[in-house]
Parts: structure tokens; C-alpha cells; sequence
DNA sequence: AGCACGCCGACT
DNA sequence: GTCGGCGTGCTC
């Protein structure tokens, strides 16, 4: 019989629709009263849009069964973890395999958690066996026991709650340990080997049977009151908040689905803003969210919410953490017993059952995209997630991205702004620094190069920035003309001088530098433009007295790397530091008192409409590092259009009035946000195909919802970077009036290219997405 | 995605 | 005669 599958994306078996089908399924329903559920729905790790339907495993009780939990299953000749969705009395499926083994006794997913993922699979058409696939750690992906890796506490016995304060006199470490447990409760093995306690005291004390170890779930988040009185460790002394702060903190409400934009510059303290909000959340006994950019989950960041919140278990989420370590830190947060959870990105899908706030730090920033894979937004996502679980969600950002930026203005987000750089700092000063018919040196005009003296003269510190790594971006020839590109790409090789290589920048393609043009033999080849190493070299020979530090992909392997490098500069001896992207975000460097940008064009003319946008973030970011401090902080501009209307604003109203600007000439263009946007991106080592491919996804849409001013396509059309690793990208772009007008268009889609024939041709749906590239 | 099955070229 | 290329189809 036919079965009518809804579009949804989640066909396995619902939406049959006539009569005759409805009564059919009535009788069905009375024949299998008996195994009411006994089907089991689950989420398989492949790129497919559906669940699928297995028996119970054998010899496990079907009552045992939970949504939630993870199992084997036997997978077209292969072995994978599944994680079970649903339990459902019927599948529209003959010859269902059992699943062949149970993984887990407790489940892993709660079912906000499995309503959020599915929520989230429909709106970006993630097969949803991918998207469980990215909110797992590696460990639990791969099948490992979830108890292997939880958390072991160590609790009081009924003795030792028993024992007099005055015990164990002789032995001042078990008895400080002893008083730790009973004034804060149950403690976790990696706080204590974190806080020293060594294994020796720990043995003793069970030996007298007054302490034992517990693991993972079974024991309880101790209680807040438990944990008040006497603590160990004095809590760091939380700043006194100012007036705006105050009130900030006042209009964020404390119950219910709320979002609150913070726009705060540079130093306005937000993120005592943040500290504050989640000391609320954990006062009411619940678990706080904070997702951070990837650059942004430094130790820095972590020991100060440490030290905050000595009482607290915290659990950190991200990538530079060992396997076991991040399975257990999961754990901790889907068990709900870490009160405190920070990550990157992929923490939006953690499950977390006591969830009170979700905070995203920084939220412009475009890491909380994913870009490859599940393609979705960890700052939209922490919007639908606190709507479902009705609690508080706070964007913050000193240059908001124009998404949040037009809700606020539109009334659907609370707009709160901190406008005062706390302490003493002022805000900088901003000059453009005309370059055309100027005789630059290396790319810097001579009053810049003036300004960086007498800055590291007077011991000051200078930061550079420029917005490309390597010496220089082109290799030419002068008597033939040969230019230096990738094989594999539609891109200009990057001229390495230390590495002496030629490297693209778009793919893993890397050659020796040649000294003579492979074309001609002629000797005279020419580097042209320039790069932060090009800059270095410079800068190093001019300002010799003075270490010069660059910061790029190149010379920072890892944070760490990071860490070290701005030694230094955080000792505060005069020094010049430059570098990219990297630079611009986050170091508290009291003592740089001016900012050089060695050019703010590229955000003026990109065919990437988001240029506009990046480059007043950048730029205010950028300026937000001159004179944190007590000093005073100048900004330099370099820019061959001293008077685009764009910069002018930028720089005369500030970020603020900028974005409102970008939003009208958004709204103009009927680009996002303004509109909502999804592409259909193709690529193939043949052009025509993915050409011929999106031709007909665009006729095939037009005949489903022909164009109208609700619904546009545009398309296709050559993505920015035509060709990358060897493959020609296209796209076809899709605008829509509502939003909510296309993810059922989307699904409609995605069935259609699913059937698509054509084994070479590799195709993505990308709602709201962030790059044209 | 992966893995089977299937049908045409150069090799122990 | 087979080993193996990758095109096609399927995974509950």
C-alpha cells in the first residue's frame, strides 16, 4: 500500500491520510495493544534525512528501553550507535532487524534535549543522525560506556557526617578535607586533584570508612544551601556594579523565554554583566549556558569563572580537551550536575536538564556558524533552546551582528546597552590616515610610522593589523607576466619568505619558491602587495631596540601559543605586536596605546554583502584594544577613500550608527537579515553538472512556489572562490519574506536531490547562511 | 557516508 | 581465465 510521506524530513511512517488508512491502523492499533511502543525509532549516524525503525535487542526487557539512550545497530552490513528517538507501535517497515545491543541504562538525551535536536534537524535539513553525531563527545559517539567516563565524587559517610569538627587534630589535611565535604558537599575527583588534595589523604579517610567514592549520576548536586556557609575558598570579591549595570541586570528578567541584546563596548563590563546573571541562575538551583567564540575559551576566561564560583561544578566544552576528559565533562552537563557550562559552537547541543540561562559571548562572531557538515547557527540555536525551555537567553557583543541588531530594533529582543568604559579608560581617538599619492613604505604611510615611534619611545605598545598572513599575496614575473596560481584553485599563491614556499591559502597546496620565472627563465620576479611577514620584516629593521611580536596563523600553532607569544606584552615593557584576525579579540593589554589598521578597504568593495558588516566589527574590535588601561588610546585607519560615506560613519557616529545604516541599506538590497536567505550550494569537478543541477533544483522550486516579492531565486550563480581543491562551486540563493516560508520548501528540496543522479556532484543545503565563498 | 553488487579492461 | 576499476542502489 502507498504510503504518503509528509515532507517534514521525518517520514518514517506518519502522515498516511484517507479513511480507509485510519481505520485500518484502529484495528492494527487493538491487535498490538499488547506491544504498544515496542518499535524503536532511532537516529543513525548517516547523511540520510530520516530515522529508522529496529525490534528491541534480544534478551534486554523492552520496559528497559528509553528514549535517550544509545545502542547498536546492525546498519547495511555495518556496525553503528544509534541513539533512540522514539518508541512507536507500528512502522510502515516489514522486516525490521533487532538492534543489537543496549549501550546505555540512563539516557543520555532528556526529552527537551531530543525536541530541540528535532527542531533544530527540520529547520536546517540535518539528517538527524548527524546532528546527534555533533552533540556527542567522540568517546560516547564511538559506543564507549557513558559510566567508564563519569564523574567519580567523593561523598561523606554516615560516619564521617557524624564526626565532631574537633576530629582527627593530628592529621590537618584529612581534617580540611573533611570540613570541605561537609560544608560544600559531595566533591568531584578532578576538583580535588585540581586543588592539590593529594591520594594519600583521600586513602586514609576511607580506611576509617568515613569517606567513599561515588560515580557519576547517582549522587545529587549538593544542594546551594549546603554549600553557603563556610566555604573553602573565599570567592574573588565581585566588582561593584555601576549604575548601568545595574540596570541591565534589572531588565533581564529572571523567569520565562526572554532575549536580551547587550551591546556593550570594549570594556563597559559585560562580562560581570554575565557573572551576575548566572550567579542568579545558580542561586535557583539551575545550570547556566555560556557559549563563547572558539578563540574565546581561554584558561584566562576559565579561572575567572572559577574563582567566582570556587563552590561550583563547572564543566569546560571544547577541543583542546583529551577524549575521556570531554566525554566526562558532557556527562557531567547531560547528567545535570555541572552547574556551569561553557563551550564553543557544538555546546549548544548538550543536553542540559536544569537549564536556566543561555549566555553567547561575542555573539557576532561568526565561529558560532558551523560551516561544513550539520551547517548550524549555536547563536540561533540558543534562541530556540530558550524558548523551549522557557529561561532567559542574553546576546552580547560590543558590535552586534545586524541579525540580533534588527530584532532588538524591531522590538522582538530587549536592547540593553552599556555605554561607559568602566574604571578610567577612555574611549579612543580615531584618525583615517589617507594613502593614495602617498609614498608608502611596505604598505604604511610615513606618519604611521612616525606615530609607532614615538609611541614605543614614550614605553608604550602598538599593535598592527592586517588582514593577510604571509609576505606577500602575489608572485609575478615583470618580463612576462607569469602570475604565481594554484593548481587546484581560482586563487593566487601565497608568496612564504622564511618557509621559501608557495602556498595556497584555500587548499593544502604548497611548492618551493622558485627564484626564476618558470615560464621565461627571466630572474626578475616581483612580490606583490604584502602581508603581516612582509610587515614584520619591515617593522623589525625600523624598530630594532624593540621586540616585534606577529600573531597569525603562521608563528600560533594553539592557544598556548598565543599565550606565550603576548608574554611580553602583557609585562608591559614597550614592544609593537601585529598581526591578524587573531589579534583583534579578547587580550586585556592595558598598556597598547595605539592602534594601526594597515587597510580598511577590503570591507568597502567585496562582492561579499557581509564585507560591510566584518569590517566595522574588526575595526571597532580592533579599536576597542587601544587604551583599556588608564592610558589614553589613538587608532590609525589607513584607506585609499578617506571619504567613503560608509567609513565616515563608522567613524564619526561609531559601530552603533553604522549597523542601523547597514540594516537600511540591507533592507534595500532585500538581504539578510532583512530577509531570510538559504542557499543550495553544489560543487564538481565538472562545472556544467553542478550548473545543470541547480538549474533544475531552481525549476523545480519555481514550479513547487513560483517567484514572487515573498519568494525570490537568484542563480546560479559561481560561488566567490569559483574553483577550491579542484572543484567548481556554484550556488542557487533562495530569499523569502518569512522565514518560516522555507524550511518546508527546503525539505521539498532536499527529497528532490536526494534522488538526484549524479555520484560526483556534491550538494548542500545552507539555511541562513553566513559566506557566499 | 559506506558497503555491496555488477559489468568491462590488463594481468599474476 | 581472474583481479579490480568505479557506476548504481540501498541502508529500518
Amino acid at each position: 500500500m502507498a504510503c504518503i510521506v509528509i515532507g517534514s524530513g521525518w517520514g518514517a511512517g506518519n502522515g498516511r491520510a484517507t479513511l480507509i488508512d485510519r481505520d485500518e491502523r484502529r484495528g492494527r492499533a487493538l491487535q498490538q495493544a499488547d506491544q504498544q511502543g515496542g518499535i524503536l525509532r532511532l537516529a543513525v549516524p548517516v547523511p540520510l534525512r530520516r530515522l529508522f525503525d529496529y525490534l528491541p535487542p534480544a534478551g534486554v526487557d523492552p520496559a528497559s528501553l528509553v528514549p535517550g539512550q544509545r545502542l547498536w545497530v546492525p546498519f547495511g552490513g555495518r556496525k553503528l550507535v544509534a541513539v533512540l528517538v522514539e518508541r512507536v507501535g507500528e512502522s510502515p517497515h516489514e522486516n525490521l532487524k533487532p538492534a543489537l545491543e543496549l549501550i546505555d541504562q540512563q539516557p543520555l538525551f532528556d526529552a527537551r534535549s531530543r525536541e530541540f535536536m528535532r527542531w533544530a534537524a527540520a529547520y536546517y535539513q540535518a539528517p538527524p543522525g548527524e546532528l546527534y553525531g555533533a552533540a556527542l563527545p567522540a568517546a560516547l559517539r564511538k559506543g564507549k560506556p557513558a559510566d567508564h567516563w563519569a564523574e567519580q565524587w567523593l561523598a561523606l559517610t554516615t560516619e564521617g557526617k557524624g564526626l565532631p569538627e574537633s576530629a582527627l587534630a593530628r592529621a590537618p589535611k584529612q581534617q580540611a578535607l573533611l570540613q570541605r565535604l561537609l560544608s560544600c558537599g559531595p566533591q568531584s575527583r578532578t576538583a580535588l586533584r585540581a586543588e592539590g588534595v593529594t591520594a594519600a589523604v583521600i586513602r586514609a579517610l576511607q580506611d576509617r570508612k568515613l569517606v567513599a567514592w561515588h560515580s557519576g549520576p547517582t549522587v545529587p548536586p549538593p544542594l546551594p544551601a549546603a554549600r553557603s556557609k563556610t566555604p573553602v575558598a573565599e570567592p574573588a570579591a565581585p566588582p561593584t556594579l555601576n549604575d548601568e549595570q545595574r540596570q541591565v541586570l534589572a531588565e533581564i528578567p529572571s523567569e520565562g523565554f526572554s532575549v536580551s541584546l547587550l551591546e556593550g563596548t570594549t570594556g563597559s563590563g559585560k562580562t560581570e554583566v554575565y557573572l551576575r546573571l548566572m550567579e542568579r541562575v545558580l542561586e535557583a538551583g539551575r545550570q547556566a549556558l555560556l557559549l563563547v567564540p572558539e578563540i574565546g575559551l581561554t584558561p584566562q576566561t576559565l579561572r575567572r569563572i572559577a574563582a567566582r564560583f570556587p563552590q561550583r561544578s563547572i564543566a569546560a566544552l571544547h577541543s583542546g580537551l583529551a577524549e575521556g576528559e570531554r566525554a566526562q565533562a558532557w556527562l557531567a552537563a547531560a547528567a545535570g550536575q555541572a552547574d556551569i557550562v561553557i563551550g564553543t559552537r557544538s555546546a549548544i547541543l548538550t543536553p542540559l536538564p536544569r537549564l536556566g540561562a543561555v549566555i553567547v559571548d561575542e555573539e557576532h562572531d561568526g565561529s558560532f556558524k558551523q560551516q561544513d557538515g550539520v551547517r548550524y547557527s549555536a547563536r540561533d540555536l540558543a534562541v530556540v533552546l530558550g524558548r523551549m525551555a522557557a529561561v532567559p537567553v542574553l546576546l552580547g557583543s560590543a558590535t552586534p551582528s545586524l541579525e540580533s541588531l534588527h530584532n532588538a530594533l524591531h522590538g522582538r529582543y530587549r536592547h540593553l546597552r552599556l555605554r561607559y568604559r568602566a574604571g578610567d579608560a577612555k574611549p579612543p581617538q580615531i584618525h583615517v590616515v589617507p594613502t593614495l599619492g602617498q609614498q608608502l613604505e611596505e604598505g604604511f604611510a610615513p606618519q604611521v610610522l612616525r606615530h609607532i615611534g614615538e609611541t614605543l619611545a614614550r614605553g608604550e605598545q602598538a599593535l598592527v593589523f592586517i588582514n593577510r598572513r604571509g609576505f606577500a599575496p602575489a608572485l609575478t614575473c615583470d618580463d612576462c607576466g607569469w602570475l604565481a596560481d594554484c593548481p587546484h584553485c581560482s586563487s593566487k599563491l601565497t608568496l612564504h619568505r622564511r618557509e621559501r614556499s608557495l602556498r595556497c591559502h584555500h587548499c593544502d597546496y604548497r611548492r618551493p619558491l622558485v627564484n626564476s620565472c618558470p615560464e621565461c627563465h627571466s630572474r626578475a620576479l616581483s612580490a606583490l602587495g604584502g602581508g603581516t611577514e612582509r610587515s614584520e620584516a619591515l617593522l623589525a629593521q625600523r624598530f630594532a631596540d624593540y621586540p616585534v611580536i606577529r600573531v597569525d596563523r603562521d608563528t600560533t600553532s594553539s592557544k598556548e601559543a598565543l599565550d606565550r607569544l603576548l608574554a611580553p606584552a602583557r609585562d608591559g615593557e614597550p614592544c609593537l605586536l601585529l598581526g591578524t584576525q587573531m589579534l583583534a579579540k579578547g587580550h586585556h593589554l592595558p598598556k597598547v596605546t595605539l592602534v594601526v589598521i594597515q587597510d580598511a578597504d577590503g570591507g568597502l568593495f567585496s562582492a561579499d554583502f557581509r564585507a560591510s558588516e566584518r569590517m566595522g566589527q574588526l575595526l571597532e574590535q580592533v579599536a576597542g584594544r587601544a587604551g583599556r588601561g588608564a592610558l589614553a588610546g589613538r587608532v590609525l585607519v589607513q584607506s585609499r577613500f578617506p571619504e567613503h560615506p560608509l567609513l565616515q560613519l563608522l567613524l564619526e557616529k561609531g559601530y552603533a550608527a553604522y549597523g542601523r545604516q547597514l540594516l537600511r541599506d540591507r533592507a534595500a538590497a532585500g538581504l539578510p537579515p532583512v530577509r531570510a536567505m538559504a542557499l543550495l550550494r553544489a560543487e564538481c569537478e565538472e562545472p556544467r553538472w553542478a550548473q545543470d543541477f541547480l538549474a533544475e533544483a531552481r525549476a523545480m522550486l519555481e514550479s513547487l512556489a513560483p517567484s514572487s516579492p515573498q519568494l525570490q531565486y537568484l542563480g546560479p550563480v559561481p560561488a566567490l572562490l569559483e574553483r577550491k581543491s579542484g572543484r567548481f562551486r556554484f550556488y542557487l540563493q533562495i530569499t523569502a519574506e518569512q522565514r518560516a516560508d522555507l524550511p518546508p520548501l527546503l525539505a521539498r528540496l532536499c527529497a528532490w536531490a536526494e534522488g538526484y543522479r549524479n555520484r560526483r556532484l556534491r550538494w548542500a543545503v545552507d539555511m541562513d547562511a553566513q559566506e557566499l565563498a
